[in-house]
DNA sequence: TAATAATTGTGAGGTATGTCACAACTTAGG
DNA sequence: CCTAAGTTGTGACATACCTCACAATTATTA
């Protein structure tokens, strides 16, 4: 299991057997059952999470208690919520488990320690901030740019698999969309 | 001018006298008219850029020719097509002066360069992307949970300032909404 | 396996926002 | 100072999408 983290890692940067071993000694392993929730609004954001196996959810909930859908996040990917995390403040939105989840779990303290004390985990961790403003940056062009129908193709073309496993309720929510009117897409 | 790059690094970390001129070695001044494109959509993009003085407008083309805009850049705020930046690719959108603009040109090689050499400009670098992360995912909760009205009351809570310098047209393309119905807002 | 919860499709009617058109006003540059 | 370009407001109408309601189907779990 640690050889998924490893292999994801070693993508971006080479490490040596120690190295490897000490930065996998910050991390441990979380497991959640599908419907649990690993962050909630409200409480203190601690960790960010690595995915081993399993698909969440991270999920803003307005004033009038509607669910909104920020992002997916599944095996290989990192979630938490960042913008608390990195404050170390409370959370404002919730991480929550579609299916069975098990992750690493990285605390604040252990990535600004890897961070500092490693300047090859520190480039590491840039890559993947990078990655993730790039990602939320076409986001936004796709609200910007797209109806509904089409960020629904646009998403079905990016993550073919993701929507599988995805009820068409949370679906709708990601899209920022009706559940009603998802549903009458064509395809 | 040089000082305004220095304390908004300083504001994230300490550095030494001969590691400020060596930093400031790898940027350079660039100047550009009002109207001028720093960046073009199709070309490479070699640099990012630190605006000491100006305001510029990050805006995607779409297929029908619609300008829409991803993102302000104004004074003490990185700005680039950084998808195209960080994979050293031909850009997706242009980036161009609202008005009479300065800059601190940053080519990639420089940043690999500092980002790998300097650990503390690393964890520079990954405290701004983190920010920028952030700053975009916020955008895109306000894409889900807000109408146009109150996109705009938000905007107008947040930057206040920004309002000011900048034509409700342009406005119109930020908030993702035509230009007509943003006039119609009271206030 | 039965009961319950979750998911999905669809109709009807309302609303926010888009598009097109035009006129008044402001700004920039020769 | 004059002209052209850019900015802004507003009416009329079209449309994408929302909300509410209900029924059919599919998963869950006791």
């Amino acid at each position: 299991m640690e050889q998924i983290l490893v292999s994801h890692i070693e993508k971006s940067i080479t490490l040596s057997e120690d190295e490897i071993t000490y930065v996998l000694s910050h991390f441990r392993t979380e497991k959640f059952k599908k419907k649990e929730s690993i962050i909630q609004a409200g409480s203190r954001v601690n960790d960010c999470y690595f995915i081993i196996k399993g698909l969440l959810k991270l999920v803003y909930t307005d004033k009038n208690g509607k669910p909104h859908l920020v992002s997916f996040a599944m095996e290989e990917w990192w979630e938490s919520d960042f913008s608390a995390y990195f404050s170390q403040t409370s959370a404002k939105m919730s991480l929550q488990c579609i299916e069975d989840t098990i992750v690493f779990s990285l605390s604040f303290k252990n990535y600004q320690k890897l961070a500092t004390e490693m300047p090859k985990m520190s480039y590491f961790f840039l890559e993947k901030s990078n990655a993730g403003h790039c990602a939320a940056q076409n986001r936004i062009l796709s609200f910007l740019t797209a109806n509904a129908q089409e960020r629904y193709e646009q998403l079905l073309q990016q993550q073919p698999l993701l929507l599988q496993r995805v009820p068409k309720t949370i679906l709708a929510s990601y899209l920022g969309v009706s559940r009603e009117t998802l549903s009458r897409f064509s395809f």
